[in-house]
DNA sequence: AAGATACTACCTATTAGTAGATAGGCAAAA
DNA sequence: TTTTGCCTATCTACTAATAGGTAGTATCTT
C-alpha cells in the first residue's frame, strides 16, 4: 500500500469508529508513524481527506457490484447486507451513518461526494429488489425504491442501535430483512 | 426557563444539529449571552452536561408516554412517529442517532445513559405493537421487539438518509411503515 | 539533476477546564 | 435594625493541550 493509501485507510476507520469531528490528523499521524506536515502534503485539507475517503469507498462499492453481477437476487442482497455484518464486527459504523450526523458540519465537498455514494447505493439495492420481484424470488408492496430505503435504513440503523440495545439485535434484524422479503419460504 | 434548562435546551440542539464532537462550551455561551465558565458553575464537565440532556431527553419521552397512555396503539404509533417529523423538520437527527455514532468517543456516564433511554424507546414501541396485534389492529410475522427494531431503524435513519437522497424520502419511509402494519386496510 | 516525499519548526485559533474575584439575596445573630 | 456571613450565580483572566494548516529544508528515487 503506498502511504496515500495508508492516509485514507486510517482515515476511514477513523471516521467509522469515532467520527469525522473526532479524529485528527495527529491521529493518523501516530498510527501509521508519519508527521502530521506529510499528511497534509497528500491532502491538503481534512476535507480533501474526506472526500478521498468517500470516493476509496465508491470505488470498492463499484467492484463488489461488479463481483455479483452474475449472481442472484438473493446472493446480491446478502452480498450487500454482508458489508454491515463486517462494519459490525470492526464496532464501526457506515461511512453514510458516520458522516450522516456530521452533515451540518462538513464542507459541501463532502456533502456532494456523499449524496452520490448514498445515491449509488440506493441505485443497487433498487435494482436488486425490481430484479427480484420479477423472478419471483422477493415479495414486497411498496416500490422498489421505497423498499430499498426501508431496507437500507433497517440495515444502517442496527449498526449502530445495536450497540445501545444488544448485539445479538443486529443478526435478528438482518434475517428479517430477508425473511419479510420472502414470506413463503 | 431557568439558566440550567437554557444550557441544556442549546446543547441538545447543538448535539443533534451538529454532534456531540462538534460543539463547544463557546458555542453555547455565544448562543444565550454567558460566559463559558458559567457554564462550567451548572455542568462541571462536557460529560455532565450530555448526560442532562440525555436525561432531559428521558423525562420529556416519559411525559410523551402518559399523554398517550389511554389512546389506540395507532394513535401511539402515530405520536412516536411525529417525534420525528418534528426533528426532520428542524433538520436535525435524533439524539440515539447522534450519539451512537460518536458512542466510541463519550465518557461511560454518557452511553449508559443512552443505553437507558433507547432500552426505554424500544419498551414502548415493543408494548404498541404487541398491544396492536392483540387487537388485530396491526399485523406482522416476528416477534414485537424484532418489529419494534426494524421500525425504529427504519425512522432514524431516514431522518439521516433522507439529507442525502431526497427530503421527501421521510414521509415515504413513514407511511410505508404504516401501512406494512396494516395491509388489510 | 530533478521531482516526489517527508521532515523540522512554527503559527494561529480553539478546546475543555480552573482560579479567584465580585455582586446580590437571604437569614440568623448582634 | 443593622451587621455578619453564607450561598448562588456570574464574571475576568488564565492554563495546557490540541486543532488544522504553512514555510522552508532535507532526503530519497529515478
Amino acid at each position: 500500500m503506498t502511504t496515500r493509501e495508508t492516509i485514507i485507510d486510517t482515515a476511514d476507520h477513523l471516521i467509522r469508529s469515532n467520527g469525522f469531528n473526532a479524529f485528527s490528523f495527529k491521529d493518523i499521524s501516530n498510527k501509521i508513524g508519519i508527521k502530521t506536515a506529510s499528511i497534509h502534503y497528500h491532502f491538503p485539507t481534512k476535507s480533501d481527506l474526506g472526500v478521498a475517503t468517500i470516493k476509496e469507498h465508491i470505488e470498492r462499492f463499484e467492484y463488489l457490484k461488479k463481483e455479483f453481477e452474475n449472481k442472484s437476487p438473493l446472493q446480491k442482497l446478502n452480498g450487500f447486507l454482508s458489508i454491515y455484518s463486517q462494519i459490525k464486527s470492526e464496532n464501526k459504523v457506515c461511512l453514510v451513518g458516520s458522516l450522516a450526523t456530521d452533515l451540518n458540519t462538513v464542507e459541501d465537498s463532502i456533502k456532494n461526494e456523499l449524496k452520490n455514494f448514498a445515491e449509488l447505493v440506493l441505485l443497487w439495492v433498487t435494482e436488486i429488489l425490481t430484479e427480484g420481484k420479477k423472478q419471483k424470488m422477493f415479495e414486497f408492496q411498496t416500490t422498489p425504491r421505497t423498499k430499498a430505503l426501508m431496507i437500507i435504513t433497517n440495515i444502517l440503523a442496527i449498526v449502530q442501535l445495536s450497540r445501545l440495545t444488544q448485539a445479538e439485535d443486529f443478526d435478528i434484524v438482518k434475517e428479517a430483512i430477508i425473511k419479510d422479503l420472502r414470506p413463503h419460504i
